[in-house]
DNA sequence: CCTTAACCGGAACAATTGTTCCGGTTAAGG
DNA sequence: CCTTAACCGGAACAATTGTTCCGGTTAAGG
């Protein structure tokens, strides 16, 4: 038997992670990757594959400790409103999160990466197909508890749902504060509520 | 006197925008300038100065073409039910154009820039401002008309309406079609609609 | 203490990056 | 027909890109 691994391979690539989110793919050099990971480039390409492997890696690692979660909660509470509330409230965490603005490093993906890389495509869609049929879930539930307004259909919310967040993702980019998410999310809310 | 220029200074930068646009600034290579403005490389530098200048006067003409218009348009018409639906149908029209998903120049530049680059970041900012002081007042004629809610201010109406719009300009990335934005644009229209 | 594979730093690579410079050609106005 | 500057293609640049390869070191299990 050999040496095993000295180096936390997940934990690299949650670093490897925040460096892409925060950069994009293209700004993201070999180079910043081994200083900011602190392992060789030898290990890298050993351990992870070329650049393109380990931003796919990364991209979906991002999807399992970010989407996953909510998605399950959307199956399970009853609530939708507060599911809703929650949705936000957490985009707008993320939002105003120390440190730079990194924005939501799927948006930032789909907006650099998918009309060229079919691969990032192909996971980016995914994401959304099942962020979709999610929320689309609960708001029906909602809609018959009545918590959630009838004006539109199931579908209609939740792709406005799924709009607004990609929107606020954005504005985060720009010179804005919290009182800007917290007008937008009030909105948001009273045009879902019954 | 000399020669005088042969190729049309603001087709050939309109050109770029359309290039940088498509593909980002990052990879847009000068190579890939030269070969779709179709001018030689001593005449781009010439004229145009390095890449990082040609790609901020591409943003500027963008702000000139997309925005100037519509926001002065805001602060003529009485009708801020109009204005908005109007906004949306273009900016949807934009999403189902012919051709590539280019998105919103301005937003695909927030997305990729913002955070790095400061004489980007400080144009985007001044956008979004004129924008959302123009919204605002358009906005606050409505509620005057009683064509608008008063549940919301007009601050909080004119911010929704940026993050709907940048919403869509990153949900056009995704693999949707024509539904999903007369889905979305209506909940956002019945949510402003006193 | 072997054997083995994980790990490292550094050299080396071919390709591409953004940019500058040069010498020659072109067409406008005098 | 000059002079002048716009314009061109191509050479040349230093730097950076992503990736591979090498030889040496380390530490685990047998």
């Amino acid at each position: 038997m050999a040496r095993s691994k000295v180096f936390d391979e997940e934990l690299v690539l949650r670093n490897a992670m925040n460096l892409f989110w925060e950069k994009g793919y293209n700004a993201t050099s070999a180079q910043d990757l081994t200083e900011s990971l602190a392992i060789s480039r030898s290990s890298l390409y050993d351990t992870y594959g070329d650049k393109h492997s380990l931003f796919i890696k990364a991209l979906r690692l991002y999807r399992t400790e970010r989407f996953d979660s909510t998605m399950k909660e959307a199956s399970e509470t009853p609530d939708a409103e507060a599911w809703l509330r929650m949705l936000f409230e957490s985009v707008k965490a993320d939002a105003l999160g120390s440190g730079s603005v990194k924005g939501c490093f799927m948006v930032n993906t789909a907006v650099e990466l998918a009309a060229s890389d079919t691969e990032v495509a192909d996971i980016v869609n995914n994401i959304m197909a099942d962020f979709d049929a999610a929320a689309r879930k609960v708001i029906k539930k909602g809609q018959e508890n009545g918590t959630i307004t009838t004006r539109h259909s199931a579908r209609a919310l939740a792709r406005f749902v799924f709009n607004a967040l990609n929107g606020i993702r954005v504005t985060v980019k720009f010179n804005t504060g919290k009182q800007v998410f917290e007008d937008i999310i009030a909105v948001c809310l009273s045009a879902l509520k019954a």
